[in-house]
DNA sequence: CGAATTATAGACCAGATTATTCGAAGATTT
DNA sequence: AAATCTTCGAATAATCTGGTCTATAATTCG
């Protein structure tokens, strides 16, 4: 192998597949490898464990997220839009990623700090794009917001709500119409009359 | 319990779920229980094992595969649309299954028999009701099939060329656009001109 | 009521699975 | 050809899992 972080990608990329599928408890070593066409045992010369694979997998699923989300509100010129968009990359992308969370959960597994802590820098992160896209709502006219930070807040919790029932994964949950639903509500709450 | 044919039956509608989504060797007693909400033992009452409950699940959806079949056919008049959403549902049933399948091919396990027994079966049936559609097709002047018989054998050859993709799982398979393409030639060079 | 039966579940077990280690041996580079 | 990098098969210890057994709760019925 030329590049050892380059063999990792790779690791990442096939991996993510089957842990998003099965969860972690459910996938093993030897799938991973299997997928890769080598031996199990060499997965281990590129990472240290399993959970290591899991923490690079999420890490690097985050990531994209953070691009589908920026590339989602670029895309568009309304606050509205901007708005509609960011919940709606947001929550299809969760449904996604409700796999890996799925299998945090799966038992025991209290271990895996960093996942709070990505959960924590990304709920910050959110928070900021909201901020903005309410703030930049405000200037031009199109949002009625007393305070951004508060409102910001406001949305970001109705957002975790509308996340439960898909840990639960009940698959009648129609995502689809409770988002409409919900910026409908959203909006006309808040846009100038 | 009222009655212990009752039982099995839910056991049945909550297993295949979780069958369904992580394949026979991965979907443990233990999940099939918690899902009923009851001890792994207490369903050994019902069922003789693991395997038996996996049949009967398989048995179960080969039912509703069957009548979600008829159904389509009956809903419709023309014989093109009624091949049309034979094969439509006939794959994405397909697609539901699929997981059982590849739960079985999973190592070893050649000792499902059963297995085989009911893919004769449906085969046979699925013949029958092709050639019963072109048959109709034909007398309606609608089609041009010179031997029914060998013309529904085509068209089942085709359809299991295209299950294929879906037993390696490679989820870049656009069904749906193959599926489209193939009825396309099936009716073009089958349709009167 | 109370004996017979029908259900349920916890403790247990033997065998299978699995994450991880290790050393040996191919490759590749120097 | 020595040194280093990479791969993998075999071995292992810990865990998991299908299935059993027994005690006991719930229900039926005489």
């Amino acid at each position: 192998m030329v590049n050892k972080e380059e063999f990792r990608r790779k690791v990442i990329i096939s991996a993510g597949q089957i842990f998003s599928r099965y969860g972690f408890k459910k996938t093993t070593m030897d799938e991973i490898a299997k997928a890769l066409k080598m031996g199990k045992s060499s997965i281990y010369y590129y990472f240290e464990s399993k959970e290591e694979i899991f923490e690079a997998v999420v890490l690097h699923e985050a990531n994209i997220l953070r691009n589908e989300l920026t590339t989602a509100i670029k895309s568009v010129e309304s606050p509205i839009d901007k708005m509609r968009n960011y919940v709606f990359v947001r929550m299809k992308s969760f449904e996604k990623l409700s796999n890996y969370y799925n299998a945090i959960f799966d038992k025991n597994l209290d271990h895996f700090d960093f996942i709070e802590t990505i959960r924590e820098k990304y709920d910050r992160e959110e928070l900021a794009i909201l901020r903005l896209i309410l703030y930049h709502g405000a200037r031009e006219n199109i949002f009625n917001v007393a305070n951004s930070e508060y409102t910001a807040l406001a949305i970001q919790t109705t957002l975790k709500g509308l996340e439960v029932p898909l840990f639960w994964k009940k698959k009648e949950v129609n995502i689809e119409n409770r988002l409409n639903a919900i910026l409908d509500v959203l909006f006309n709450g808040i846009v100038k009359k």
